[in-house]
DNA sequence: AGCATTGTTTCACA
DNA sequence: TTGTGAAACAATGC
């Protein structure tokens, strides 16, 4: 489930086990940790402890003690952060610490799109969508030839929005998927902005982005909440986007 | 059976 | 060279 805010959250829960020891650690999936080797990761943080996490849009990073590495977190399609729960019966935990203790911490991933890695490498990632400034946004985001869907999901302009916030908020500020960034005028471009924070914020409040209003339009009867007109559905930045073709120009 | 999926990276092409 | 878009990746659910 994971865009921003649910990013978000599983930066807090690993806020609760900073300062434990690490005492073991299961890096044994090769893909969710490539390109270390299995043991590697294991071999670089056993014996420390984590010190602080932090989060730029959807990649998460923790510090760990003694001049260790920074371990790097994504929660990939799927992904979340799970905290002193028992060992996941099918397999999903693609990762885990084990604490002094006996704690435990999990990237628990059914897809196995997530990844854990050593000193993660962030230089192609944009500034994090809910910190980004105005004019940053304008600049980043409000050019190029691409649809604006398409440059709201492009982490390297600005990083953690996804799919369903990308709909949510095109939604919101009445603007349409399609429109071609660089073409949008710029009080429209503030709309948006101010409509990006605001959803933001508002996902990490009610706990994620699936408490959006568009969203279950999705699923339910196809209709714009607003307007009830019927709602478009194609694939823009090569993902499936919902909008209302009358609410959103 | 077939298709879609809340993400990222890589590669081909203009 | 830069920007854009499609495919690949893994595994599950409808």
């Amino acid at each position: 489930m994971p865009e921003l805010p649910e990013a978000e959250r599983a930066r807090r829960q690993i806020e609760r086990v900073l300062g434990r020891e690490i005492v073991s650690v299961d890096d044994t999936d090769s893909y969710v940790c490539r390109p270390h080797a299995p043991g590697e990761i294991a071999a670089a943080i056993t014996g420390r402890t984590l010190t602080e996490a932090h989060r730029r849009g959807k990649f998460l990073w923790v510090e760990t003690s003694d001049g260790g590495p920074d371990l790097g977190l994504h929660l990939g399609m799927a992904g979340s952060i799970v905290l002193d729960g028992h060992r996941a019966p099918n397999g999903w935990d693609r990762f885990a610490l084990e604490f002094a203790g006996g704690g435990r911490m999990a990237l628990r991933d059914k897809r196995r799109l997530g990844r854990a890695v050593i000193e993660p490498d962030f230089s192609h990632i944009g500034p994090d969508a809910g910190e980004v400034t105005a004019k940053e946004f304008r600049d980043r985001v409000g050019r190029g030839s691409a649809p604006i869907k398409a440059k709201l999901l492009d982490q390297g302009a600005i990083a953690g929005v996804g799919n369903l916030l990308a709909d949510e908020v095109l939604w919101q500020a009445k603007v349409s998927p399609q429109a071609i960034a660089g073409e949008i005028s710029r009080p429209r471009l503030n709309r948006l902005y101010e409509q990006l924070q605001a959803s933001i914020a508002d996902a990490i409040a009610k706990g994620g982005v699936h408490t959006g209003v568009v969203i279950p339009a999705r699923k339910g009867s196809g209709t714009c909440p607003r307007c009830d007109a019927p709602m478009t559905r194609a694939t823009i930045g090569g993902r499936t986007t919902w909008w209302c073709p009358r609410c959103q120009r």
